[in-house]
RNA sequence: GGAGAGGUGGCAGAGUGGCCGAAUGCGCCGGCUUGCUAAGCCGGUGAUCUCCUUAUGGGGAUCCGAGGGUUCGAAUCCCUCCCUCUCCGCCA
């Protein structure tokens, strides 16, 4: 969420930021009905104000001058429900309204309408080259019977997928090297719920607009299955102001992921690129609210997270977000897109988001500076690794002719030391 | 799932209808005193919104888990929800 007050004296500011971000909002009737809703408010707290005068006379009044003092108050009292209906109903439309306003992108953010116009601004290592004909990650994994789409869509629908022996094993060795490699650096590890409330959705900016992305639980409980760890753990501290001195705060979470994929039926339907659930490893900083430690952190999780693509052996590029790609509460996104030789092309692996104040204004994610005031946090977050892409990246960028899978060093330690998994096909 | 207790300021903990934004203690900040980083003494110490003034400052409204209600008036009474704790049941 942005400021109220920040919208007020900088609207502009905010109109281009929606344009680049081609994102429709009325800034103008926002401004409008927040300045009916001040004048209202001076209205009622007028009248407050005098009922809490006249209220401390009832109790010293007596005989005729207590009944004219009541009447009075009764009379008052009329008034002021008016008022203080139509200053809340105003209120509550200026805060559904305010949540749908983006955070302007930061100014070296590409223009550009779509994922088309992003901007590739850096490539490590160059697209796998077979000197035999590469098999695609679904029809390698069944012919070793690693995996299982009809099983699993008997289970749960299409989308979802049975992963079996040494791919399973390939899987939690995917994660934990992740975990580790993040342990390492200091990031604090935390097991999180998934099941989250709708709240900690519209905390960390998915909803409103993203409810149909998410897998809700029925009436009983207000309760929905989050599509990333960045969910809970940005909502941790969620209502707490921290002292400075603790911040920042760097987590990092494994999790299972769940997306409903609403909108994409015909789109990426065979194979492990595009389903309901898939596991990952997160990591979130919070910190104070300087642009210039965000955008270093920023560089910092990205970095992160090349460091597991370069273990990995597994080629990508980095492309800096444009405009028209951007989420509204992104101040800039940077994707990584690793190379997938069954797509002849790159796929979204990783993305790299920081939100300033966004989030945790809407978390009430707070600290004191040194001054003794209370602020809000920046946020950021990044995927160090998520299971079902990565595992096509593993699985085809590290094919063998004969179809085994050659394993990447640093993951033998959790496959019991052995270079490569799979037999001769 | 059943029974009970409770949620108050940075912390602890009073407060059962107006004198309570809230005692007291601790902590913290400023000052005084004492020849030494201790004790003591004095003063100060929450947030949000809004208006006026803007160097500073001042007025008003709201906030005692959240939301409703009763009342001229609610931290205090009633209802719903959330959370914590204890006991029982169930369970991984």
């Amino acid at each position: 969420m942005i400021d109220l007050k920040w919208l007020r004296e900088e609207p502009e500011l905010f109109r281009a930021g929606a344009r680049k971000k081609r994102i429709p909002c009325d800034i103008d009737g926002l401004l409008a009905l927040d300045a009916r809703a001040r004048e209202l408010q001076r209205t009622v707290e007028e009248l407050r104000a005098r009922q809490n005068a006249l209220g401390k006379q009832v109790a010293k009044a007596t005989g005729d001058e207590k009944a004219r003092v009541l009447a009075e108050l009764s009379e008052l009292k009329g008034a002021l429900k008016d008022s203080e209906a139509g200053w809340e109903g105003l209120k509550k439309e200026i805060d559904a309204g305010l949540l749908r306003i983006p955070q302007p992108p930061a100014a070296e953010v590409p223009e550009g309408k779509d994922d088309t116009e992003n901007k590739e601004i850096k490539r490590v290592g160059e697209p796998t080259r077979f000197d035999f004909e590469p098999r695609d990650h679904g029809a390698l994994a069944e012919a070793q019977g690693w995996i299982d789409f009809e099983r699993a869509a008997r289970i749960a629908g299409s989308r979802n997928y049975v992963l079996i022996g040494d791919l399973a094993l390939l899987e939690f060795a995917l994660m934990r090297f992740a975990l580790d490699h993040m342990v390492r650096k200091g990031f604090v590890p935390l097991s999180v719920p998934v099941l989250v409330r709708s709240q900690c959705m519209v905390g960390t900016g998915y909803f409103p607009g993203g409810e149909e992305q998410a897998y809700r639980c029925d009436e009983r409980d207000d309760l929905v299955l989050a599509g990333t760890a960045e969910v809970p753990v940005t909502s941790f501290h969620a209502g707490e102001t921290l002292a400075e001195a603790d911040l920042p705060k760097r987590y990092v979470a494994l999790s299972s992921c769940y997306r409903r994929e609403a909108g994409t039926y015909g789109k990426d339907t065979r194979g492990l690129y595009r389903v309901h659930q898939f596991q990952k490893v997160e990591q979130v900083v919070v910190d104070v609210a300087d642009a210039e430690r965000s955008l270093a952190h920023h560089r910092e999780i990205l970095s992160n997270a090349e460091e597991v693509l370069q273990a990995l052996e597994i080629p990508y590029r980095v492309v800096d977000v444009c405009g028209g790609d951007l989420g509204a509460g992104q101040v800039q996104k940077f994707d990584i897109e690793s190379w997938m030789p069954s797509r002849k092309g790159w796929g979204e692996t990783h993305s790299a988001s920081r939100f300033h104040e966004y989030q945790a204004r809407r978390l009430e994610l707070r600290y004191r500076d040194a001054q003794g005031k209370v602020r809000h946090c920046h946020t950021l977050n990044n995927t160090v690794a998520a299971s079902a892409r990565l595992l096509i990246c593993v699985l085809e960028n590290h094919q063998q002719a004969d179809g085994r899978v050659r394993v990447p060093a640093p993951l033998r330690p959790y496959l019991g030391g052995r270079e490569r998994i799979g037999r001769a096909l």
